[in-house]
DNA sequence: ATGAAAGTATCGCATTGTGATACATAGTTT
DNA sequence: AAACTATGTATCACAATGCGATACTTTCAT
């Protein structure tokens, strides 16, 4: 039985953010993304997609009686379901909507996605499009492959940045003070054997992938994966976006990847923030 | 200028629903589920990706207190970003979260997605998965092909029931009076000159679907566009899903469809309604 | 400059959410 | 079966919290 609980999540969720403070709250609605969120810990956390009330309690921190009205609101909204059987809940379909409201205006993803689909052709890989929120890289676009693993074709996926190509390769190609933010924000702990976790060590990779304009991981965030991610850049230099594509053994290697993977990689960047900046 | 607001939401959004009634519901937590639902709004009738406070009370129908105090929660926890040069609100990249807490557990998308994927490989097409939801069929799993258009690429795309193919297809694999309170709850409005809206056409219609197992529909919700859906059934016959193929002209027409497209759509629908019931 | 519209801040009131408690139901153990 | 435990549901008095009218500030058009 796992420990939940107790590493009782970020709430309320400011007053210690400098300039959210005083803003307006609604502390309610903290409180239900605290049971939204609650599913997602228990996939990674408990391997099960719907909750009991109590598992909810633990999971979100709070009381068995907000649990319950806020579970049931969100019932009623459509984005979590109930079994009438089991009393318990699971993520509603409803919530795609917010996906499809974020992406329809994401110019970004707009643009690149035609791009990334040519570039999966080319090895028949699969082809990601990263950005970051917070100390993660959050995969916003992935082009799948039919032979990938289900949960490598969502979008929405993160990874902590400090230890995966799309990370380091954004971080390097970011003001120096706000990497530095980002590395001292970090939950800074291996992943696999061969993730880096002191910050001297990080820092030197992320020059490196400054200088070379792309970054290679050797199994740094998963065993039998070396990916390669490059930059797509706005003029002035800041990275919005990484291009990332993962090379699985046995049919990928170091040697393979840097040959052919690499150079697709950074071409595909190049070509999304050369359309960027053309589209503006 | 057009004139939003007014046909103010469905709010509070029960108390009307027969086994709701009674349930704890937060209003403070739908509040601000309009407010996201507002962006929605702002994309397909402003054509415009952020939203001022103004815009946000109109489409929300919230006064210009709420819409600001919900509209700075959502900023705070992540779910709106607000340009502060503009003072504009849009949405927020964290959204893509709900999307993976959805679809990581979502097994019919597990199991579907590299058949689809196939599939799209067979005559280098979109290939979609859909499902139901309340009055729309909602596409939970696309596979892009690059010359597609942005829009029709991404998941969560809603497509009133009554007039499209794979909305059809699932009306008719349902129990008739299921079938019939979705039909009365629909909004039957022309969508395009060919679109079928009283009810005894779209009866015959499903039935036909029915008995074929499939249903195409000619330019009846999109000009141009030719379109194919099977079924997804479980052992008992009811539908959980539609595969879905668009075939766009001049590529694709009637005759085409019919010779190609419908036995790949019938087929494909079958092999994940075979995985499916295999996996259970 | 002037005015209108949009955004932000303030604050007293009472509505609304709160959470302790009690009750009901399901699932397990003896 | 009965007894027990865990889990889910219902109740309710209290006051904290969200409410929204008002006033203030900023921005943009004229």
């Amino acid at each position: 039985m796992l420990d939940l609980a107790d590493d009782v999540l970020p709430y309320p969720p400011s007053e210690a953010d400098p300039d959210r403070r005083g803003k307006p709250f609604v502390a309610s609605v903290g409180k239900c993304f605290q049971v939204l969120k609650a599913f997602r810990r228990g996939q990674t956390e408990l391997r099960q997609r719907d909750l009991g009330l109590s598992e909810i309690c633990k999971l979100s921190g709070l009381d068995k009686s907000a649990a319950q009205r806020f579970s049931e609101t969100l019932v009623t909204l459509g984005y979590l379901e109930k079994d009438p059987g089991t009393r318990r809940y699971r993520p509603g379909i409803a919530l795609i909507d917010f996906y499809y409201t974020f992406m329809v205006s994401h110019r970004l993803a707009q643009i690149a996605m035609p791009i990334l689909i040519e570039a999966s052709k080319v090895y028949d890989t699969t082809v990601n499009l990263c950005e970051m929120e917070g100390t993660d890289a959050i995969y916003t676009v992935r082009i799948p492959q039919a032979k990938a693993s289900y949960g490598t074709m969502l979008a929405g996926r993160r990874v902590p940045a400090f230890c995966a190509s799309p990370g380091t390769v954004m971080l390097a190609h970011m003001p120096e003070d706000e990497a530095d933010a980002v590395l001292a924000a970090s939950d800074l702990r291996k992943i696999t054997e061969y993730t880096l976790t002191d910050i001297p060590a990080l820092k030197a990779q992320m020059a490196e992938a400054r200088r070379l304009g792309y970054h290679v991981s050797d199994q740094q965030s998963q065993i039998h994966n070396v990916s390669t991610a490059a930059p797509v850049l706005l003029m002035d230099g800041r990275a919005v976006a990484a291009v990332h594509i993962p090379g699985y053994a046995p049919q990928w290697n170091l040697e393979s990847v840097h040959e052919k993977l690499v150079p697709l990689a950074v071409d595909t960047a190049r070509r999304i923030s050369d359309s960027l900046t053309d589209a503006m």
